[in-house]
DNA sequence: GGTAACTACGAAAACGGTTTCGTGTTAATA
DNA sequence: TATTAACACGAAACCGTTTTCGTAGTTACC
């Protein structure tokens, strides 16, 4: 019943031949003659036999493997680019390993030392927030120091040398901005988390500098900094819109502006003819929310396959390049029901 | 600059010993003495020696990757599963090779045989619609029956022995209706998609069940089956809606009940009062809806947990056992705005 | 008939580990 | 002093490939 994998060693003993002549034989080496070759293919053919993945890695030194690390994957932004890594890489014969860091540190290096013991040929990833909170990028200095290749996005650093791919958060941040005044609103707030992660910081800028260049005055009572994603207080916002009087809000992602939104409209407050929400990533919740949300799309699908497109080049290049390249994405305002137009 | 890895062999060299004795020291093997062993162990440290798994793959015959087989990674509930699986193989050291077989037979069949080859011990998997639709288990059979262990989860078939997991959907609807029912409504509507997929059929049936159960007469026109979840057609739903005076529905997935909610509010429908809302799955939408979505939760992390235990298990045992087991799970109701308590 | 060239194959090393078994040296015992 | 056991280590096989190199055996040519 149980048909295990047959080996070279299997044919070569069966057919009385060398496993050598096996091997060139299924590779149609001209070494070998006709009749030969012909009667092993047949033979391998009959017996179903494919070559053992892990020999190979061990003779080639590629695994045709890569790793990716992100910090969650239950995260719409995030599964968005994995799909355009696994699609870029599977389509070049690339296995895609998928380590989640959870946000933390520790995990984070922990995956990627298990991995970079020969599993992978090299890594994508994306900072757990507790990794640029320390400041700490040791682990990934000594992998490119081994010459393993690397690629970061979205949640970068500059104090890694490696290829990278990230969008321009500050120019969606001030192109939404900048949108929300030509409205006509004046009192544009902005809800963000912690500055240590580099794509609030990047995206607090923008919202700065399109007032800045609107010569409106910035009001640090416009501005809600929020601990925790999953930790959204209610009461906090209501305070934030009620003593206000805020007319439009910008957010650093969805789950802000959805939130945001209802408490609103709780309120008593129309969107978007009292109060306009744009938010940042293009979710699901973006499409499907009440009002619909304008948003700041960050082209994650994209994001993953030139991040799979950097490090395929790099993995299958014979020397050791030491050049890298920053690839920059313009994000997209998907207009939709939360602003006007 | 370049710190290529070290491997046994430069230790041996340097330190003038053998291979086997660095082998064994590193193990701290009672066969070699202390001296060199802590010479050893002192080198390979300050050196940072770590064993390379490919070759520990080979030799041992064991990989510690679990491959996963999955429709689509950009979708709530799969992303939910994986989380659960990520989880549970790490701590058992294990690592995840992901594969989007993205609802296609063909992908789903080639992603098996290029892992099947060597590089995971076992899969876990949830069947492509194609799959499904073409009654088409070859490559789940080929693979059994060469001892490579599977779990299936979620989407499964009767045509394939091995493990499985999955909810009891056709609860989880019967239960919902009967919720509706105990509610007072009268007309329930059911908004599903083609019956191939093993899920929505079962949850159709138990749908239907909860009906029969209430001796209410089930309705033909009460019954929308959607082609696709990419295609919400709106203008079916108002006639459906309009025509048929539903006061309350279940569907099978998020989509189609935020959807339905939307459309029902467009037309002047207030929810939970005129008409209630179930959906399956409960993800993101169903949270941050409005009103919030009542949903039949499918606890996808658990799910994902107990078929990496069972596959794990699988791959560890020595003897080849032909005993599955079939584990299933009770959906939760989570009750929210869109039906009343 | 001797040499050269070609054909068709096998032996062996290599990838980086683990593990079994054999053996030289020393120490303990009769 | 001869025998034996313990100790510490090395040689070699093995996992499943690929690939280089060597070589029998045939054919061709002068």
């Amino acid at each position: 019943m149980l048909k295990r994998k047959i080996t070279l060693k299997h044919i070569a003993r069966e057919l009385e031949v060398s496993i050598s002549t096996v091997s060139k034989a299924l590779k149609n080496s001209e070494e070998i003659s006709r009749d030969t070759k012909e009667k092993i293919q047949a033979f391998a053919k009959l017996y179903n036999y494919k070559p053992n993945n892990i020999a190979i890695s061990l003779k080639n030194k590629k695994t045709k493997n890569i790793g990716v690390i992100i910090p969650d994957i239950v995260h719409h932004f995030f599964t968005t680019v994995f799909r355009g890594i696994e699609k870029y890489a599977n389509a070049k014969g690339y296995n895609v390993i998928v380590c989640v860091s959870d946000e933390s540190f520790d995990k984070e290096v922990i995956n990627m030392e298990i991995l970079a013991n020969g599993s992978v040929d090299g890594f994508i990833m994306s900072l757990s927030s507790e990794t640029q909170r320390n400041n700490d990028y040791n682990h990934l200095i000594e992998l490119t120091e081994q010459g393993i290749p690397l690629v970061l996005f979205d949640r970068v650093t500059d104090s890694v040398e490696c290829d990278k791919v990230l969008i321009n958060d500050k120019d969606g941040a001030y192109r939404a901005v900048k949108k929300l005044i030509d409205n006509g609103r004046k009192k544009i707030a902005l809800i963000a988390t912690e500055d240590y992660l580099s794509v609030s910081k990047d995206r607090s800028d923008g919202y700065f500098q399109a007032l800045k260049d609107a010569n409106i005055k910035i009001d640090k009572n416009l501005i809600l900094r929020l601990p925790s994603m999953n930790s959204v207080e209610g009461s906090e916002m209501v305070d934030f819109f009620k003593n206000e009087k805020v007319d439009a809000v910008l957010c650093v992602n969805e789950i802000y502006a959805i939130h945001g939104m209802r408490i609103a409209q709780r309120m008593g407050l129309k969107i978007p003819e009292d109060i306009s929400f744009i938010g940042f990533t293009d979710g699901i919740l973006s499409k499907f929310s009440n009002p619909t949300l304008t948003s700041i799309a960050q082209h994650g699908e994209r994001m993953g396959e030139i991040a799979a497109e950097m490090l395929i080049e790099k993995v299958e290049s014979e020397n050791d390049v030491e050049t890298y390249r920053t690839e920059i994405l313009e994000p997209t305002i998907i207009e939709r029901e939360s602003t006007q137009n």
